[in-house]
DNA sequence: GTTCTTGACAAACAGTGTTCGTTATGCTAT
DNA sequence: ATAGCATAACGAACACTGTTTGTCAAGAAC
């Protein structure tokens, strides 16, 4: 594909206009923030980049440079940005494990609208303030349900935590033309019943439940293990993985 | 700095040896995997490049294409190699819960000790031989702690997302030089009480545990989760995401 | 009216993955 | 032993990338 088809208004030479400085949009921080993530809706994270967000804006890259440090900070204004529109709860009515399943259903499908929103949420700190408004709902939630707070701040983290590497390992899937039967499909359906038997037995289940039944049933599984979890973080800490005993490993 | 520094037998033009071809290591699938896995430790996910493997390699890009089909295929080789050194159980002694959350551990640490090897385990599918192993292991342990099949298969997914996430997560906040105080801690610590009580309260929680302690107690979430899941996966299949009622997001 | 700050930007630097066309090598068949 | 050939190796180029540097013009402050 050619080099063109992206930036419309470029006319071969407007000398026209060089002189007065007709409109030319103030360039703010607001606008890199709102074309980066339009870019980003349409061309994926590995479409987007500073030059294209500039063409975007008929500037060069140099000039988003005055608004944000670099690509990585550009990353972490598009995330904040875009968890403005998790839908949160408004009132109190219902019972707080539903609504806390909407949040997280809600957080989910932001970060599946915007490609690579999930591997953002991995890869950036939440630090922003749509985040930490999130964050601050889902410590509601949980301390609404009777769960300690020590656990519950353990807990806000998991489910954010498992919630974006949904997404992430979606994201990057779907980038690289999944089309219904990826490879792993190929891969886990064709494997040697001799060699690993319950992959082969379980091959079905594995590969069963598309998007939303899997994310459900894991939010589930980890809500239920926050209520019966450890009453309080063990005390013990960096034990796990100093006390790994050694083993061998085996061939394949 | 410079572009010297990687390769060392550069030699201005040994026209001599052009003849024989002295030794000129022919070049293989195996070392290409292997030197990038050595540059992938050194350097970071970032730092590796198809042309650095070449020149760690003492020729040109365009010869590794003989073997590896891009760089994508690179990443998944590399990372399947480096699950061989995932420590499996070689015996049945011990509870399966401990012989679980050892493996576990062991996944994680591998996963650590490659700068990027997180990241990978999110983007790539896990499909080669080293993987499927890690699978099946994971598989037999659950089984063999009662749980039905058909958990056990969704819950050895979930199991590895969390581990590949944790890495993921802490992988990239090291590439990015996280020195004791990031970035997280000063937006955490100095959060307003007004705005967020709960993250003000909760803030030396949200904190807390470094590492070890943190991984240790949510893989024991995890597996609480799972012994108490919903029997068997909801039928109601996909309706999650599309069952959220309409909110509206609120100022923060 | 003259400084001075600062946003905008062209050009360049040092890289990146990937492809193309050509050479040279080692193996096979004659 | 010689000829033919598949193919590994590779030099060079293409189209990109993020970021820096130095210059220029416009607006604010004095």
């Amino acid at each position: 594909m050619s080099r063109q088809q992206l930036q419309q208004p470029q006319e071969p030479r407007p000398i026209i206009s060089r002189r007065s400085r007709p409109a030319k949009a103030p360039l703010s921080r607001e606008i890199i923030i709102t074309t980066a993530l339009d870019l980003l809706t349409r061309e994926g994270l590995a479409g987007l980049s500073l030059r294209k967000v500039a063409a975007a804006l008929d500037t060069g890259p140099a000039s988003l440079y005055v608004y944000v440090a670099n690509l990585a900070e550009l990353h972490a204004l598009m995330l904040d940005r875009a968890l403005a529109a998790v839908a949160l709860p408004t009132d109190r009515e219902g019972g707080w494990r539903d609504r806390l399943n909407a949040v997280l259903a809600s957080y989910l499908r932001v970060l599946y609208d915007g490609p690579g929103l999930g591997q953002l949420a991995l890869s950036t700190i939440p630090a922003g303030p749509y985040a930490l408004r999130l964050t601050e709902t889902l410590l509601d939630l949980l301390l609404e349900g009777g769960i300690q707070p020590a656990v519950a701040a353990w807990g806000v983290d998991l489910l954010t935590l498992h919630v974006a590497a949904v997404a992430a390992e979606q994201s990057t899937h779907r980038a690289q033309g999944d089309d219904t039967l990826g490879p792993v499909t190929q891969a886990v359906g064709a494997v040697s019943a001799a060699d690993y038997p319950h992959i082969h037995a379980l091959r079905d289940e594995l590969l069963s439940g598309g998007d939303g039944a899997r994310f459900g049933w894991g939010v589930e599984v980890l809500i239920n293990g926050i209520l019966h979890a450890p009453d309080l973080p063990p005390a013990r800490a960096g034990s796990v993985l100093l006390s790994v005993k050694p083993m061998e490993a085996q061939e394949p």
